[in-house]
DNA sequence: CCTTGAACTCAAGTTCACTTCAACTTGAAC
DNA sequence: GTTCAAGTTGAAGTGAACTTGAGTTCAAGG
């Protein structure tokens, strides 16, 4: 809290791996703070390096930047999170991760269920047509939820 | 092949569940292709539906357009996929559904190994730092392949 | 012939999570 | 006081896979 624990931009990106642009993107973004110096350049308390290390998990899960927000937003009152904060949303994540997982495996199960036949029907082929869906459009249970489709992100920070 | 068995546009879309602006691009991008009409418009052969299928199972796997591409033109001589192409083409998918689940359980081990330590210590927690580097830039094993990090995609066509 | 809906083209827009760039200022050391 | 790495800003760019929009034409029915 002392003003000599503040630290600057360069100390961040040491720490946590997180390029500058990113930092800033995540103060834009309202998932971090920062005081700033007489110059206004960033001052950083200790916490951020522990809002980060919760961001980078977080987007490892999967979460976007909104739902991370909100998982640092429902954090009551301080603003860094505590053993039993962490104990709670990490069941959370594990729900998602097995949901992601049983996702697959479904799609894999489809998979191996199609080997050799060959079918690849629009109509019969519950691995080329999840949803059961010919020609009305409609959204049923799908093989794979949009958190596990089409991936290929940009490149990443290699932090 | 009868000129007789060409389908229009709008058959396509419904029996592909594909919006024809989607419809378009591949053929842009060279994963399909059209004859056309005397006045300019597409006629499909009845093999794209078998192809569009093709490429909406592929897109559920989690290839990219370019690597759809690839496969579909690893295709020997004929153009639509025969059973034993599809036999082959199963188990590579297959392999590559084992990887996305095996880099999520990784994941989840990660997590449940750090249920309740409320660590997320920058240097110590593996979840937050699956790479294991601190300060120096490196690239080690990941818990997440890229092919499944930060997901997120534009909404997609429901079909 | 006229209408109507389906289809056409081409350029530009969308989303997400950042990065890159250009032009400039700070701040710590010497 | 000089130097220069480190920091600042805002705007624009990136990439994937499409979608949207504007303006035009086609094809089939009556």
């Amino acid at each position: 809290m002392d003003a000599k624990d503040l630290l600057p931009m360069g100390e961040i990106t040491r720490r946590s791996g997180f390029a500058a642009s990113a930092i800033r993107y995540y103060e834009a973004e309202g998932l971090i703070e920062a005081h700033r110096s007489g110059g206004g350049q960033r001052r950083f308390e200790r916490g951020v390096l522990r809002r980060l290390a919760f961001i980078r998990a977080a987007s490892n899960v999967g979460l976007s930047i909104e739902e991370i927000r909100d998982e640092l937003g429902r954090l009551p009152g301080n603003r860094t999170p505590t053993k039993a904060d962490w104990h709670r949303i990490s069941r959370h994540w594990g729900r998602r991760l097995d949901e992601q997982i049983a996702a697959l495996q479904r799609l894999k199960g489809g998979l191996d269920g199609c080997i050799g036949c060959g079918c690849l029907s629009l109509r019969s082929c519950a691995f080329s047509n999840p949803d059961d869906v010919h020609g009305e459009d409609g959204a049923g249970a799908r093989l794979l939820p949009d958190s596990l489709r089409r991936p290929h992100p940009t490149k990443r920070a290699s932090g």
